[in-house]
RNA sequence: GGCCCGGUAGCUCAGCUGGAUAGAGCACCAGCCUUCUAAGCUGGGGGUCAUUGGUUCGAAUCCAAUCCGGGUCACCA
């Protein structure tokens, strides 16, 4: 239990047994961290019990307060201001929290939340290269799921790969058309790229096309429908339905380019998935449900045999599930997917990250899952999150405005390797260290960029501004991080020293105000975490990293822990800093971040 | 129009289960490297927490209305 709800406890305990006539609420019981400006660690809000009691806060601190530091043994003093009361936790507490924890890699982590969950993120089409919007999605998921699995849930890495319909179909008839042939090998390129190219190929011939159709006097929306480019597209997706063996086989030659070009990404951005599923082996699989729920009554099919289900008593439309020549839609290869990850892996719990453009679609997913009696209803959560932006509005892959995934990674690289050498801190390493600190850095810097946010809001991303590499972000933590480890180098200590390393340590000399700070911070991880892990929140950790680097900071300026005053604080300061860098470290791997020991 | 989400410093964002004088980072200004990594530290300026009303001892936080921005409401995915 972390020491805040310990206190609360405490306070809890300490009112039944001061006022017995009168029952307190532990939720009514506010306990924080005390202001700065104010002597003490936590801090308790007398307010609600005022009228409870019909006693002045004054009156009722002095109570409690003294109750507090004679039942407890936590406390060494408290003292009222204006209606708070400021309680002041014993070093001995601290100094046995550090002596206790200062060794354990895996501090902070929670064990009985034993559910089994599958986070299904990434999900890409197989048209186009992953964009910064895909990024955002990939980090968000694999910290997610990283958090969740710290939190004792087996957690499935899932993605949905989306690799058939009409947009791959476009590209290969662009492809077809123009390419002459090229393979990624031949044009030198990576495979999702190459295909990129040839949808944006069929988009600009598109326009052509259309163009020319009006010059000759045809409507626009005519004209759109009539582009032979078009035509040639929806008659590849016809001969793929059918199965047409020349059509598959060009079908599987390019998402096979496609998801090699994936593998480098997803490699670089040390990303990985436990279970892959493809739409074009599931996209049939939700017919069945949808005609047992019409069995049952639950759907109904109109004349001319479309299936529907109506929503309209929960407040929202009727909504399609099979159109009338029986095909499906993205509906219905959803609820069989939804059915199928359920069958495969019996799990408690399904989440989907998926843009917030798609929440409706998600609530009628779980809603109509629910109306057929599927047991795996309630257990599909939708991690909504809002989407990368540029300046100028969305970013359109059709009109070419969308920042690649794979540029941007090379840019953030560059862009390390630039203020590394600036900086001339390039000594000692060898060329493949170097770039292997590259690479920690900017990408470090573009996952903590893309998910310090909260995942629900939306953000706006400005290409024209290179991300920072000072401040609130992933290069402060890992220089935080790298300035212990040359400490603890020079001090010829291992980054996890063995646990009896400091064990005869006895402190008689008073904490520091910035020792008890940090390690009152370090106290609050586990807290930290476990909030992160039901908010479905990695922002918060960020957060709390970057606080807990910034405390180090100032600490590592204010406090000489090689020639502290005495061997005492130099031992304390030691335990300080090696479960400071240890908890860096844990928090950033849920991030994907790695920490160098040098930089 | 219905439903959903957002609006906090010039910019990007914390804080939102109600608690002390609303916090960071960037940018700007002024200091700090013969001492463990200055990618750092210290200090400064900068706010009608969109607006109005309500609940409360107490509201950025809860409720209602309004304004602004976005999303969505396809036999697209």
């Amino acid at each position: 239990m972390t020491l805040a709800s310990q206190i609360r406890h405490a306070v809890a305990d300490a009112l039944m047994h001061l006022y017995p006539e009168v029952t307190v609420n532990i939720s009514a019981i506010t306990v924080n961290q005390t202001k700065p400006e104010f002597t003490g660690d936590y801090t308790v809000v007398l307010f609600p019990f005022l009228k409870l009691l019909r006693q002045k806060p004054d009156a009722i601190g002095k109570q409690l307060g003294d109750h507090l530091v004679a039942a407890t043994g936590l406390f060494s003093a408290y003292e009222i201001v204006s209606g708070f009361l400021n309680l002041s936790v014993k070093d001995g507490f601290w100094v046995a929290f550090i002596k206790d924890h200062f060794t354990d890699v895996h501090y902070g982590e929670n064990a009985g939340a034993n559910r089994r969950v599958m986070a299904e993120y990434s999900s890409p089409n197989t048209n186009k290269p992953l964009h910064f919007g895909h990024l955002r999605n990939i980090f968000l998921g694999a910290a997610v799921s990283e958090v969740l699995k710290a939190n004792g849930n087996e957690v499935i890495k899932g993605n949905l790969i989306n690799d058939r319909g009409i947009h791959i179909c476009k590209s290969m008839i662009a492809w077809q058309r123009y390419a002459d042939g090229a393979t990624p090998e031949s044009a030198g390129i990576k495979g999702d790229h190459l295909v990129g190219d040839y949808y944006v190929k069929f988009n600009d011939v598109y326009k052509q096309e259309v163009a020319a159709l009006v010059g000759q006097g045809k409507d626009e929306k005519t004209a759109e429908k009539e582009a032979p480019i078009m035509l040639e597209a929806q008659e590849l997706l016809r001969k793929w339905e059918a199965g047409d063996a020349d059509v598959r086989n060009l079908w599987q030659m390019m998402n096979g380019w496609v998801y090699k070009g994936f593998d480098v990404s997803y490699k670089r951005l040390g990303v990985s998935f436990d279970k892959v599923y493809y739409e074009s082996d599931t996209y049939l699989l939700g017919k069945k449900l949808v005609e047992s729920g019409v069995d049952k009554g639950v759907l109904y099919k109109k004349e001319d045999g479309s299936v529907w289900i109506d929503l309209k008593e929960e407040g929202l439309d009727e909504k399609l599930l099979l159109r009338g020549d029986g095909t499906s839609v993205y509906m219905t290869q959803d609820l069989g997917t939804a059915k199928l990850k359920y069958d495969d892996f019996h799990l408690d719990q399904s989440v989907y990250v998926i843009a917030d453009e798609q929440n409706y679609h998600m609530q009628v997913l779980k809603l109509i899952l629910k109306k057929l009696g599927e047991p795996c209803a309630d257990g599909i959560f939708h991690l909504s999150y809002g989407m990368v932006e540029l300046p100028t509005g969305r970013m359109k892959s059709r009109e070419g405005t969308v920042v690649d995934a794979d540029d941007m990674v090379s840019e953030m690289v560059a862009l390390s390797k630039e203020q590394t050498e600036q900086s001339g801190k390039t000594e000692g390493f060898t060329a493949e260290e170097l770039a292997q600190l590259y690479e920690t850095i900017g990408l470090g810097a573009l996952k903590f960029y893309l998910l310090r946010v909260d995942p629900k809001k939306k953000m706006i991303f400005d290409p024209k501004e290179s991300i920072d590499l000072h401040g609130y972000t992933a290069t402060f933590i890992q220089y935080a991080h790298a300035r212990i480890c040359s400490i603890l180098r020079r001090e010829n200590i291992a980054l996890t020293p063995d646990p009896t390393q400091f064990q005869s340590f006895r402190q008689t000399a008073e904490l520091s105000l910035l020792e008890r700070k940090i390690i009152l911070s370090l106290e609050e991880y586990p807290a930290i975490l476990a909030d992160a892990a039901n908010e479905f929140n990695p922002s918060s950790i960020c957060n709390y990293s970057f606080q807990l680097a910034q405390l180090f900071n100032t600490f590592y300026d204010a406090h000489s822990i090689s020639k502290a005053e005495s061997e005492e604080k130099k031992h304390l300061r030691l335990m300080i800093i090696i479960m400071t860098a240890s908890v860096l470290r844990h928090a950033m791997k849920l991030m994907g971040i790695r920490l160098p020991e040098k930089m």
